[in-house]
DNA sequence: GTGCGCAATATTGTATACAATCGAATAGAA
DNA sequence: TTCTATTCGATTGTATACAATATTGCGCAC
C-alpha cells in the first residue's frame, strides 16, 4: 500500500484529486523536502497540480487537521512548526499509545507481517545507502505505523499516523543526533521480539525506543529557512 | 469556554462561519439531536445557516476529520454510525490515554480546576433533573475532556476530544443501561481523588470507569431512524 | 405482478468571479 | 535618518455558475 511507485506517477499525470495532493504534500513534508515554515500558497499549488484552488483548499484543510500544516486566517497555509512543548506532548502521547500497541502487535502478528516489517527495514537501509536521508526518515516513521496496523486497531492506527507525521516535523526542527543507524538497530530488536510473539518484551522495547528518541531532541529551536515550492515539488 | 450561552446565539444571528457551524453541528450530534445516519445535505445546511455551500463544505470536512461525520463521494455527508468493532477500538484507545492523563491531572490540578470540575457535575445533574438527557450526556463527555485539559497536554486533549465525540455516537447506538446516575458517582469519586492529589487512585478510578462504560455496551446494533434537519436545528 | 431499463430530478464536485483582508513599498514629516 | 501613514499589489475568503454523478420514479416487457 505504501510502496507503489507507478501509481502516483500516473495519478499526477492525469488529474490530481484532493486526496492525491494531500498525500503528495504529506510525503514531501515527511521526507523533509518541504521545511517547517514553508508557505503553501493556493495559487502556486493550483498551478503545480493543474486544478482549481477549491481542490487545493480542501487538501490544505486536510493537512491542517493532521496538524502538519497550519492555516492562519487571511494569511494562508504554512508547513507547521511545532514548538518545543508540542514536541514533548507528541512524544508523551506516543509513549502512551505505542508500547501497548506493540504488545498487541506481538500477539497478532502473522508471518506475512514479519516479512513486511523486514522488507520495510531493508528499504530503509537502501535509502540510507543511497544517501536519501529524507526517504529513510519517512520509512522509519512508516515502520511504527506498520506495527500499529498489525495491532489491528484502526482508531489507534490513525492517531499514531498523525503523531508520526508530526514527529517528522519535530525531528526536522529539533534533532541533534547525526546517525540514524542506532535507531535502525532498535527496530531490528523490535521485529525479533514481535516475531517471537514476546508481547512483554515488544512493549518494553518500544517504550525505551520512544524514550530514546524523545531524549535525542534538542529543545533550543531555530526557525527554518523558507524555500520555493515549484522547484521542490515539480523537479 | 464551554458554558457561554449568549455568545453562540449572537454568532448565529449574524453570519455563521465554518467554525461556528462545525461547533453547532458537533453540539447537536453530541446531544443526540442528530441521530447517527442522518443525512447532512449541503443545500439544507446552507439555507439553515444562511451561507454558501462552500462554507458548509469546509464545516462538514472538519466534522469528517473528527470522525463524527462520514462523507461518501458523490453521495454526501451523514452523521457517522460507528460499527461495533469501531466502538471497541475507541474505548481501547481511551483506556490507553485517559488513565495516565487522570494521573497527570491529579498532580497538576489547581483549586480553580477542582471548582470547575465540580460545577461541571452540578450542571450535569441539573440537566438530568430537567429531563435533558442529551445535554447531560454532552456534559458528561466534557467532564472527561476537562480532566485532559487539566493534565495540560494539548495533543492528548485533542485526541481525547475526538474519542469523546465518537463515544457519544457509540452510546447513541449501543448503550443498554438506563440510568446515567451510576456514572455520575464515578465522576464524583474521580474529583475527590484529583482534589487530594492522589494520582495513583485517580488513574485507577479512570481506568475502571472506562472499563465499566465499555462493558455497558450492547454489541448488537440497530440502525437509527433518519430525521429531518430543519426542524431539529432551527426550532 | 414483478423486474428491468431509462429518463428526469436532485445533489455533490469543480471551476471561476468577485469581495475582503493583509503586507509591502512608498512618500512624507519630525 | 527614522518613524508613521497611506496606497497599491497580492493572497485568501466567499459566493455563484456549471459539470458530473447518483437517486428516484415511471414505463415497458416478461
Amino acid at each position: 500500500m505504501t510502496v507503489t511507485i507507478s501509481a502516483p506517477k500516473s495519478q499526477r499525470a492525469r488529474t490530481a484529486t484532493a486526496n492525491s495532493i494531500t498525500d503528495d504534500l504529506s510525503r514531501a513534508i515527511h521526507e523533509h523536502r518541504l521545511a517547517p515554515g514553508t508557505k503553501l500558497g493556493e495559487n502556486d499549488l493550483s498551478e503545480i497540480y493543474g486544478v482549481s484552488r477549491a481542490i487545493v483548499r480542501t487538501a490544505l484543510q486536510s493537512l491542517a487537521h493532521h496538524q502538519i500544516v497550519e492555516i492562519q486566517r487571511n494569511r494562508g497555509a504554512f508547513v507547521a512548526q511545532p514548538t518545543s512543548t508540542e514536541a514533548h506532548e507528541v512524544f508523551e502521547a506516543r509513549e502512551l499509545l505505542e508500547p501497548r500497541t506493540a504488545h498487541a502487535a506481538a500477539l497478532k502478528a502473522q508471518q506475512s507481517d514479519i516479512t513486511l516489517l523486514t522488507s520495510h527495514i531493508s528499504q530503509e537501509h537502501a535509502a540510507l545507502d543511497a544517501g536519501d536521508r529524507g526517504r529513510a526518515l519517512y520509512l522509519s516513521g512508516q515502520f511504527h505505523l506498520e506495527i500499529a496496523r498489525i495491532a489491528d486497531n484502526k482508531t489507534i492506527t490513525d492517531m499514531v499516523k498523525v503523531l508520526v507525521a508530526r514527529s517528522s516535523l519535530i525531528i526536522a526542527l529539533y534533532w541533534q543526533r547525526e546517525s540514524a543507524i542506532c535507531e535502525s538497530k532498535a527496530h531490528h530488536a523490535l521485529i525479533e521480539a514481535i516475531a517471537k510473539g514476546d508481547a512483554g518484551r515488544s512493549q518494553e522495547l518500544m517504550q525505551s525506543h520512544l524514550v530514546d528518541l524523545h531524549s535525542a531532541l534538542n529543545l533550543h529551536k531555530m526557525p527554518a529557512a523558507v524555500n520555493n515550492l515549484k522547484q521542490i515539488l515539480m523537479g
